[in-house]
DNA sequence: CCGATT
DNA sequence: AACGGCTAATCGG
């Protein structure tokens, strides 16, 4: 049997382990009951060690739990050759158990391999990828497998994705499930299918709405459709902190079951670190929510917020209906217009959710082939978590033993252990004319691919400090005779982006086979960029802090080096961070500029390559990691400025942004004082939407761990004092009033602002002129007599003036 | 005013 | 369950 590798998951009642194959149509599970499930332990004597735990008998239940079979195997250890025992366990459950007691067992080293979940086990040890092809003999009528599954290339067939969303009635602004009931369920399908199920009786007869009985039959009616409809893939946002616990609990309450799986199995909920993620046997669930989260901690979606509407606009650059929560109760007891607008509101919420879905799922689904875990893993999973799954099925495939995570101590003691990062240069103040911007091509994944910078590498006993070999700066040297292991993955993965970056150009876009590749691209990038991230990072496996910090000092030395080279050939850098380097051309033409990196290009080792970046006509720089440039298309770029920022108000960054485009548009401060002048006139008259002054701040701990009582906490208390449940994560939004006393004293949150006014003074001189006075002092505005602190009216006068 | 906190 | 560098506002002794 052929089919697409589409899920796996173990099966404790039955002991097997399932594979979900999609047929070119349907899907098929087949189960696999001779699957081995082991982990390896090391010690001085292997042989003895073996003996010893194949006669382990551990009481339990009236029984023993016993190693199903252990033999010494020849694994290798941060590449030294290290003979290891592999227990076999007659069960999963047993992992635990076993393990425990060999811990304690004399002339045990180290224990490896214990914290792979079975099923990713199984997938790592026959290569298979989930979302790609697997063959396999089966028994036909038990569905069994016969014969080790073996990866293929298979292309995946279409699938059938569809996304729903709820509304809830809500009189206390946060829902509760016990007695709060679901007042519509929408549906939208990547076929056309658009359908809202509600109770409401006399809603109106739009035709994608409809009407049954109560709300147990609109949940019924929800299973059936996705039944129905045989639903692949299912979108919904923040479903796995929010729809589906509490569709679960309504479920509950009417006594249903939220069978939605492809076997009428119920939904499961099982809580991670952060959240509870839900799975449907035989169906995807994915949270987009998750997927826009991973693009955000990656730089490639930067909002202030991650609302649905938010995360479309961006997306897509397009509109979609917004309603307010608070008026869900109205809309229900009202009806009318008022209703009709919510279930319109309803559909479009989940057909922006499918839209995003269907954006983001090319990327995940090669980001699965790539990795080898399942889409509904690794849409949750972290950067770096993707990057260690990945690690740890080359490992496999090499024979190199996967060390454990670190648990306790070792993890505190790694936190310890801090180094030095990136080499920023203080910029050149003020504004620059004719610019040219170079940046290395992803820089650190190049470096350790280059420099063989592995945590086996350095340090190593085989080779001597060298001219060669020595790490700049500091007091280490890196292996001349063996290939690191990271280093070995990375260079693959660079080289596979390569070529496919070279058959992307000669392709059509648009078309189906140009996005699948460009899909393929984008997921290792993104993997590729995540392993230094990795070897720096505490809690994980392959963690080195000198390997960490081995990258980040070829960093900074290769920066410097381009600096000193870039100013000696005739160019003046002006600013510089971690890999980028801007100059002014400084007399010199583009081709020179263009020439000087060919130049230095040529002398790099390895692949490390310096990249045109583009050429801009003027920018502002004002401190370390704020500036802001113009390209030839006038398409402006602004960094660390205020307007990127949600602890600003907007009303504040839309000033400053006018400011900017006035200064390197038109190169006019003229016009930027005049902008200046009619917002602050507007602020003391008045005149300005509350919704441009609110400041937003998210709380990082429960509040009363806070020493220092900051606005946003002091605002967050009097929600609290209202009624209103405050915890860590939550984003607090405050206006500060008219009033006596500190900031703090006089920060509201929105939710209680009930008709009080602003301070204008606190806007004029604490938000709007502070951010334009930073770009204009640096223009030649930092003169005494234009700073606004003295007498406020005075000091605004002459700056205005 | 200035270091600590965020 | 990704790194460090960095600026800036506000609190509070």
């Amino acid at each position: 049997m052929k089919g697409v590798l589409f899920d796996i998951d173990y099966s404790d009642e039955q002991n097997v382990i399932r594979l979900y194959l999609r047929k070119t149509r349907d899907l098929v599970v087949v189960n696999d009951p001779r699957f081995e499930h082991y982990f390896f332990v090391t010690g001085p004597n292997p042989q003895k060690l073996a003996q010893l735990i194949s006669k382990l008998r551990i009481p339990s239940n009236g029984g023993f739990i016993k190693p199903l079979k252990t033999e010494v195997v020849e694994r290798t250890r941060l590449g030294e050759p290290t003979p290891a025992v592999k227990v076999v366990l007659e069960k999963p459950k047993h992992l635990q158990p076993l393990r425990r007691t060999i811990r304690d067992l004399p002339g045990v080293n180290a224990i490896y391999g214990y914290d792979i979940p079975v099923s990713k086990q199984y997938l790592i040890e026959h290569g298979l990828r989930p979302m790609d092809g697997v063959e396999t003999k089966i028994d036909e009528k038990q569905l069994t497998v016969l014969s080790p599954p073996k990866a293929v290339e298979l292309d995946l067939p279409d699938l059938r994705v569809m996304s729903f969303d709820i509304e809830v009635y809500n009189p206390t602004g946060a829902p509760r499930p016990e007695q709060d009931p679901v007042l519509m369920i929408s549906l939208a399908g990547n076929d056309g299918f658009r359908r809202v199920l509600t109770w409401k009786k006399d809603s109106p007869p739009l035709k994608f709405v409809e009407v049954v009985e109560d709300e147990r039959t609109m949940i019924k009616r929800f299973i059936e459709i996705i039944k129905e409809r045989d639903v692949d893939i299912l979108l919904g946002y923040n479903t796995d902190f929010f729809d589906f616990p509490y569709l679960k609990d309504r479920a509950k309450h009417l006594k249903l079951k939220l069978a939605l799986g492809r076997d009428e199995s119920e939904i499961v909920s099982k809580r991670r670190r952060f959240a509870t993620a839900t799975r449907i046997r035989g169906r995807i669930h994915v949270d987009v929510y998750a997927i826009v989260n991973f693009l955000a901690t990656i730089g490639n979606i930067r909002l202030i917020h991650y609302t649905l509407e938010d995360v479309y606009r961006y997306v897509f650059g397009k509109e979609k209906p917004d309603f307010e929560f608070t008026r869900f109760v109205e809309a229900w007891e009202r009806g009318g217009e008022l209703w009709k607008r919510l279930l319109e509101y309803s559909l479009s919420d989940a057909e922006a959710t499918l839209e995003l879905g269907l954006e983001f799922l090319p990327l995940f689904i090669q980001i699965c082939k790539i990795v080898g875990q399942t889409l509904f893993d690794v849409t949750r999973m972290t950067p770096g978590q993707l990057v260690e799954w990945l690690l740890v099925a080359e490992a496999q495939r090499r024979g190199e033993l996967v060390p454990a995570r670190p648990v306790g101590g070792e993890y505190e003691e790694r936190m310890e252990e801090t180094y030095a990062g990136a080499y920023v240069m203080e910029p050149k103040r003020g504004m620059h004319e004719n610019l040219v911007v170079f940046d290395f091509r992803s820089l650190y994944p190049s470096i350790i691919v280059t420099h063989n910078i592995d945590p086996s590498t350095i340090n190593c006993k085989c080779c001597e400090p060298s001219e060669s070999t020595r790490v700049p700066e500091l007091d280490y040297h890196i292996c001349a005779k063996r290939k690191g292991f990271i280093p070995g993955v990375l260079k693959k993965l660079i080289e596979t982006r390569s070529q496919l970056k070279r058959e992307l150009k000669k392709m059509k876009r648009d078309t189906p086979e140009y996005t699948v590749l460009n899909a393929q691209q984008w997921a290792l990038k993104v993997i590729s960029n995540s392993f230094y991230g990795v070897l720096g990072y505490p809690r994980a496996r392959w963690y080195s802090r000198e390997a960490a910090e081995s990258v980040t000092s070829f960093g900074r030395y290769y920066i410097r080096q381009s600096i000193q080279e870039a100013e000696r050939f005739g160019l003046r850098v002006v600013y510089s961070d971690t890999d980028s380097l801007h100059c002014t051309l400084n007399g010199k033409s583009k081709k020179d500029a263009i020439r000087f990196m060919e130049e230095l290009n040529r002398r790099l080792p390895g692949i490390i390559e310096l990249e045109l970046e583009g050429f801009y006509p003027r920018a502002v720089y004002v401190t370390k990691k704020r500036y802001a440039m113009i390209d030839e298309d006038g398409r402006i770029t602004v960094k660390g400025l205020e307007f990127v920022r949600r602890d600003w108000a907007q009303i504040a960054k839309r000033t400053q942004q006018a400011v900017l485009e006035a200064i390197l548009r038109e190169g006019s401060k003229e016009k930027a004082a005049d902008i200046v002048r009619t917002v602050t006139r507007r602020i003391q008259k008045g005149e300005v939407d509350l919704n441009d002054l609110i400041i937003y701040t998210q709380l990082k701990m429960p509040i009363e761990s806070y020493r220092s009582v900051g606005p946003h906490v002091a605002a967050a208390k009097r929600l609290r004092e209202r009624g209103v449940e405050v915890e860590p994560g939550m984003v607090i939004g405050y206006v500060v009033v008219r009033g006596s006393g500190s900031i703090s004293d006089r920060a509201i949150p929105v939710e209680l602002l009930e008709g009080r006014n602003y301070d204008p003074d606190y806007y004029v001189e604490h938000q709007v002129l502070p951010a334009v006075m930073r770009i204009m002092e640096v223009l030649g505005y930092s003169d005494e007599s234009l700073r606004f602190q003295r007498s406020r009216q005075r000091g605004l006068e002459e700056f205005l003036s």
